[in-house]
DNA sequence: CCCTGATTCGC
DNA sequence: GCGAATCAGG
């Protein structure tokens, strides 16, 4: 698969829309997110546009290539060159003026924006849909990377959890934790 | 283990 | 230009 006109403009748009490189490259099909995100730095749109969202990591310090354990045959760089030294830093703070080039065409379907929260009724709209499909793991089968959000009375048999597959260290799967860390509400009107 | 994107380098 | 392999992290 070679990337036609088509597939380069697919990619900019769920690229755009925020859409995982595993999940564009599902879509395109015939090429793997690897292929994604190498297109994505060839095109130069490595950082989703609009102020540096999402994984805002990567900083471009100095690729620490540090020595290769074993012989490594593949990579032999060594490459200790970088004459123009600057003191770095390179702030890419408040574009104060901008306005390089604004995306968001015209109709853009709301980028997600997450912003204050409490409990959103999504969340909890989310959890009933997910824990319809939920495992119902019996509290042996758990395991450090299944969802523990526990569903149904644990003082009936209609007990079990989640089950579903957690994302990262988190001990929820990405429904639950949106309801599990509510960042702060009950605190409020504990009015007496 | 699952996933994410980032980078490198042989092709 | 391409993308697998690798890296680095949640």
């Amino acid at each position: 698969m070679s990337w036609t006109d088509e597939r380069v403009e697919t990619l900019k748009k769920m690229w755009g829309e925020g859409q995982s490189a595993s999940q564009i490259a599902k879509e395109l099909g015939g090429v793997t997110r690897n292929a994604v995100i190498g297109k994505v730095h060839r095109l130069g749109l490595s950082n989703r546009a609009g102020g540096g969202t999402t994984t805002a990591k990567a900083a471009p310090k100095e690729k620490a290539k540090p020595a290769p354990k074993k012989a490594a045959p593949k990579k032999a760089p060594a490459k200790a060159e970088k004459a123009d030294d600057k003191p770095d830093a390179a702030p890419a703070v408040k574009p104060a003026t901008p306005a390089r080039k604004a995306i968001i065409p015209a109709g853009q379907p709301l980028p997600p924006q997450p912003s204050a929260n409490e409990i959103s009724p999504e969340a909890l709209a989310k959890v009933s849909e997910i824990e319809k499909s939920a495992k119902k793991l019996g509290l042996l089968e758990l395991t450090e990377r299944t969802c523990k959000w526990p569903i149904g009375d644990p003082a009936t048999e209609d007990f079990w959890f989640c089950g579903l597959p957690v994302q990262a260290g988190k001990p929820y799967c990405e429904a639950h934790v949106g309801v599990a860390f509510q960042p702060m509400s009950s605190r409020r009107d504990r009015k007496r």
